[in-house]
RNA sequence: GCCCGGGUGGCGGAACUGGUAGACGCACUGGACUCAAAAUCCAGCGGUAGCAAUACUGUAUCGGUUCGAUUCCGAUCCCGGGCACCA
């Protein structure tokens, strides 16, 4: 009987399906296991095999656990909101919910062919009015809470109120305008719309103004990067920077609990170090430094007239990490952006300054940071130092951004390496106040220095300075002490169509919250998705449904929420997705816990993996549910990458119309296998001698054919589907079939030199195409549908080979080569409980069965329980690719010894059952079990089978291997000299000379050194 | 630019805590079986020299620590991910 892939799996998913194997109780005995994969977005493009490696890893770990005796929940569903469905409406006419519905539908089978675990019964879509009905709901939670800073969590913005009613503002510094003090007669003189605007301050879902990349032409707000050299990517219109209302969540508030927070989860100490960077929090102070008036600056370049008084009352407030450094100060520097510009602007300089500022304001923000020329202007204005008195230019520059700390720094040239190209750039005097730790070649960011020309810190070592000058500044009033962030608050807020509406109304300028009562605000159909004026959403355009009667006489809200906002918390609804009185039971949420293992991609690091995390401190500290880390184990999935193929045409001057563009449907194309152009066109000047080989190929074939006279050397390099490519070999024949025969009339000159033409005529040489690895993407061609491969070989091969591939968490670049042998591993497992018959016909029945009952021998147990020990192993810390080695190891052993004995055989299959769980299940009832394997329990190793009396080590001379040497375990170091000095290789290298040393690790190696 | 990864045969990778570099698989070469093909089986397979035993060399590059370094440290180069409206 033939390992018939396609009937098994088939067989088995309904079986499967048909029993409810994986339906998962929230009531077990067992100890729970919550296995998470990262919430995918349904794209239209459909799985391609780089989206199942981490769901076959969780999948494998699942079944695995399962095996162990745990009760895993291992849930799947869809992140349905997002950009990309909307943008497809734009451009097809196609409304978001119906091209997602049918994504969803697509997704749903590709995953069902590769045989998951999951509950579908659990499913959740955050498009779904059931599911965003919560997303809304927690919403409304944030809105309602502040953060109270004394006693460091989320409460009842009611609270806040009661305490403003008694003592004003006193006891909880404003968040969002720490200028903002008032007493209790205050607060309660203040009207309505100051007592919002003031709580709005302080509210964690708050609603505020933001810049963002704003395209006219598009009417539409772009991500940085759909900006590019500042026209958008799409159509390259202008963007420019708008200030929009926009919600935000004061995700700042928890900075510091998202800090500790990450002592208590599993997360690589790389992603660890992305988070603790990305809230980037450090302490300093903010610094200010008063401003000297425009015309002394004027004056002060030569003319003779007197002082005039100032102008400027603000003083240039900057923020340092560095307050020992004060004294090294050889310039400002403020943000492009920075309010006080325009003000310290002088005459002379204005021009220059304006040329400056928009060059700055045509680079995308990405593009600024990216930025390697040092750029930047003098405003004309200095301002003062506070304790030597000196005078300190005021430069602008874009490597200074608004948003971090004050928008303002004091450059130390000799300290920070970008304050000293800058003033290098500039001819800027730089002051050394750290000896001979400057080098005048580069900055020294060091700490230790003992600080010299620096006043009152003179002689102190810098660390120990930074308080001094603190306490110096608190005494003199001219600033504070300042913890800042990098991280900003979340913006919130989407111009979008395809999101979660905001359950708020608007009454005379102020936001209030829609009664819980009415939710879900559902979103209402919209058949022409367009934007609306002014960088308003779309919804924007449906005035019916902004003055329906959920709002209660005020008007709805535009925009809606962000990707990020029904991901925040969906693992929290598959604990108890069906419940419509709550998002999700205390019950649940307190048995299933956190998420003990979860899978996904790096490049969640900072949005999704924060976000989620703060909305789970937020529940927590209402008590809504009873743990504050979502996740307790993070595993990253490395990316798989596309591995695309090309074809070189060689370009004619024919090929061309009158307008230099390339002209559509060229009758005959010439393309160079990848040896030959790259030999002879690119690393010698042969360009020639292939043209006029080019033209031998016509002369042969189309005599009539004059036009293709000259060629020019240069080629076209032509991205062509890997799909039809076998390694590097093109498939000629389904080439010529391709995007409905545009090369069907193409000649190939083959790696031999041989030509194969359109009439099928030619000689038979292999075609060879350039390769390179990059993004795996539809419109790049190097997509591999996972469908194919597994009709093809099936799902169990499929998953085994996707794990074989590599570390689940290291990127690399998708190969189809090697699925074969994967796919003969299976046979061969198969083999060891039947006989393969020629016939296919001969299926059906059980074939012919070889497995035995007999005993089996210490070898065989031996091999068995060290395969038990190292899939158990491997399993446990992600070593999927050698844990597939592993059976590999171990079935080619078995067929060495032509065992095929049901109590080897037995275990084994459970041991594989997590990772090709169908030709598992299909065995194990072939066996005689009536029961499914996925409930079997794992086997256990046992030492005595495995226990080895003496190793073969290695014995090195001086580090080097020369020989082994089989010596009992137990031997001692004494013994192992006395054995290693008899051998003859030793004494070969020893030349009679005794030895220095001998190194003797038990179970490792002998080291002899001479 | 900043932050985080990664770099080992022709290819994917293994070597888990500093201890035999290249497990396992692909590709390739030679052989067996076959009328033939497929399938299957056997053998070889980093580089250089050699009939061979063996020697030298070799884990991106350069340097260091060590009896011993793919593994630890320092510098450099290259590739990938993220950088706040893609998800």
């Amino acid at each position: 009987m033939e390992y018939n892939f396609r009937d098994i799996e088939k067989k088995c998913q309904e079986w499967w399906s048909s029993n409810k194997v994986y339906k998962v109780s929230n009531e077990s005995p067992r100890p729970k296991y919550y296995v998470l994969d990262m919430f995918p977005y349904p794209s239209g493009a459909g799985l391609h095999v780089g989206h199942p490696l981490g769901y076959i890893a969780s999948d494998i770990y699942s079944r695995f656990k399962r095996l162990k005796g745990y009760n895993v929940l291992h849930p799947m569903g869809y992140d349905a909101f997002g950009l990309p469905a909307e943008q497809y409406a734009i451009e097809h006419g196609i409304h978001p919910r119906i091209s997602t519905e049918s994504n969803i539908n697509n997704f749903r089978k590709q995953l069902d062919n590769i045989g998951f675990s999951y509950d579908w019964d659990r499913e959740v879509r955050t498009c779904d009015p059931k599911y965003y009905k919560w997303t809304q709901w927690i919403f409304l939670q944030l809105y309602k809470s502040f953060y109270n800073r004394n006693t460091n969590k989320a409460e009842s913005i009611e609270k806040l109120v009661s305490a403003f009613e008694q003592e004003g503002n006193t006891g909880h510094i404003c968040p969002g305008d720490n200028a903002i003090q008032f007493s209790a007669a205050e607060w309660k003189g203040f009207d309505e719309k100051t007592k919002q605007g003031i709580l709005m301050q302080y509210r964690l879902a708050y609603c505020g103004y933001g810049e963002v990349n704003w395209c006219e032409a598009l009417g539409t707000v772009l991500a940085n990067d759909e900006v590019v050299n500042g026209v958008s990517e799409r159509g390259g219109h202008p963007v420019v920077k708008k200030k929009l209302r926009q919600w935000y969540l004061r995700i700042t508030e928890y900075a510091d609990r998202l800090l500790d927070g990450l002592d208590r989860v599993d997360f690589s100490e790389s992603m660890k170090e992305m988070q603790t960077n990305w809230i980037g929090k450090s302490s300093g102070a903010e610094i200010d430094f008063k401003i000297v008036s425009r015309e002394l600056s004027v004056v002060s370049k030569g003319s003779s007239s007197s002082h005039s008084p100032l102008t400027t009352h603000h003083p240039l407030r900057v923020y340092t990490t560095r307050p020992d450094t004060i004294f090294g100060v050889d310039f400002m520097v403020i943000a492009p952006e920075h309010e006080l510009v325009k003000e310290l602007i002088t005459d002379v300089h204005r021009a220059e300054v304006e040329k400056y500022l928009d060059y700055v304001n045509s680079r995308s923000e990405r593009e600024r940071m990216a930025e390697k020329k040092i750029s930047g202007v003098f405003t004309g204005t200095h301002c003062i130092h506070p304790f030597s008195g000196r005078e300190i230019p005021i430069w602008i520059s874009g490597y200074v951004l608004i948003g971090y700390g004050t928008g303002a720094i004091m450059a130390v040239p000799c300290g920070d390496q970008r304050d000293f190209l800058f003033a290098t750039h500039f001819h800027i005097p730089i002051t050394n106040i750290i000896g001979s730790y400057y080098n005048g070649e580069e900055a020294n960011p060091t700490k230790e220095a003992i600080l010299e020309n620096s006043d009152f810190i003179n002689g102190m070592v810098m660390k120990d300075a930074i308080e001094v000058v603190l306490n110096k500044m608190d005494e003199m009033g001219i600033g504070e002490r300042k913890v800042n962030y990098k991280m900003r608050d979340a913006a919130f807020s989407r111009q979008r169509y395809w999101g979660e509406p905001f359950p708020i109304t608007w009454k005379n300028g102020v936001a209030y919250a829609l009664d819980e009562s009415i939710l879900p605000l559902e979103l209402p159909h919209m058949d022409d998705i367009r934007p609306g004026k002014d960088g308003e959403g779309p919804l924007s355009n449906k005035e019916e449904w902004l003055n329906s009667p959920s709002f209660g006489g005020g008007r709805g809200e535009a925009t809606t929420m962000p990707g990020y906002a029904g991901s925040s918390w969906y693992f929290l609804r598959y604990m108890d997705p069906h419940n419509d009185k709550e998002f999700c039971s205390r019950k649940a949420s307190d048995y299933w816990g956190q998420v003990d293992l979860y899978i996904g991609g790096t490049e969640h690091a900072v949005g999704h993996l924060l976000y989620s995390r703060m909305w789970t401190k937020v529940l927590y500290d209402l008590r809504l549910i009873g743990h504050d880390e979502p996740y307790k184990r993070l595993v990253h999935q490395g990316m798989i990458q596309g591995n695309s193929r090309f074809v070189y045409r060689l370009n004619s001057s024919s090929d061309y119309d009158s307008t230099g563009q390339l002209k559509k449907n060229l009758k005959r194309q010439l393309f160079l296998s990848y040896n030959i152009l790259k030999r002879d066109c690119l690393e010698s000047d042969n360009g020639k001698k292939i043209a006029l080989a080019a033209n031998k190929v016509f002369e042969n074939f189309y005599p009539d054919v004059n036009e293709y006279d000259v060629y020019d050397p240069g080629y076209s390099e032509i991205r062509i589907d890997v799909n039809m490519v076998d390694g590097v070999e093109l498939n000629i024949e389904e080439f010529r079939k391709w995007r409905n025969g545009e090369y069907k009339d193409a000649i190939l000159i083959c790696e031999d030199g041989s030509v194969s033409l359109p009439t099928g005529e030619g000689q038979g040489g292999a075609y060879i195409c350039g390769s390179e690895v990059e993004k795996m993407s539809k419109s790049k061609f190097n997509t591999v549908n996972p469908d194919d491969l597994v009709y093809k070989y099936g799902a169990d091969t499929f998953r085994m080979y996707e794990m074989f591939l590599g570390p689940v968490e290291m990127s690399k670049p998708w190969d189809t080569k090697g699925i074969e042998g994967v796919h003969r591993f299976l046979k061969k497992l198969w083999r060891l409980f039947f006989k393969e018959t020629n016939s296919p016909s001969s299926g059906g029945g059980q074939g012919e069965a070889v497995w035995t009952n007999e005993t089996p021998s210490d070898t065989e147990l031996k091999i068995l329980h060290k395969t038990i020990k190292k899939i158990e192993e491997d399993t446990e810390r992600f070593s999927f690719n050698t844990g597939v080695s592993t059976f590999m190891i171990c079935v080619n052993e078995l067929i060495d010894l032509k065992c095929h004995k049901k109590e080897i055989l037995e275990p084994l299959l459970i041991l594989l059952a997590p990772y090709a769980p169908h030709i598992a299940e299909e065995l194990w009832h072939a066996l005689g079990n009536t029961t499914t394997i996925i409930d079997a329990s794992f086997p256990k190793w046992e030492e005595k089978y495995i226990k080895e009396t003496s190793k073969a080590y290695p014995v090195a001379i001086n580090g080097k291997t020369r020989t082994e040497l089989t010596i009992a375990l137990d031997a001692t170091q004494q013994q192992v000299e006395e054995i290693v000095l008899k051998n003859a290789t030793v004494q070969k290298w020893l030349e009679g000379n005794p030895p220095k040393k001998i190194i003797y690790v038990k179970n490792k190696m002998i080291n002899v050194v001479v």
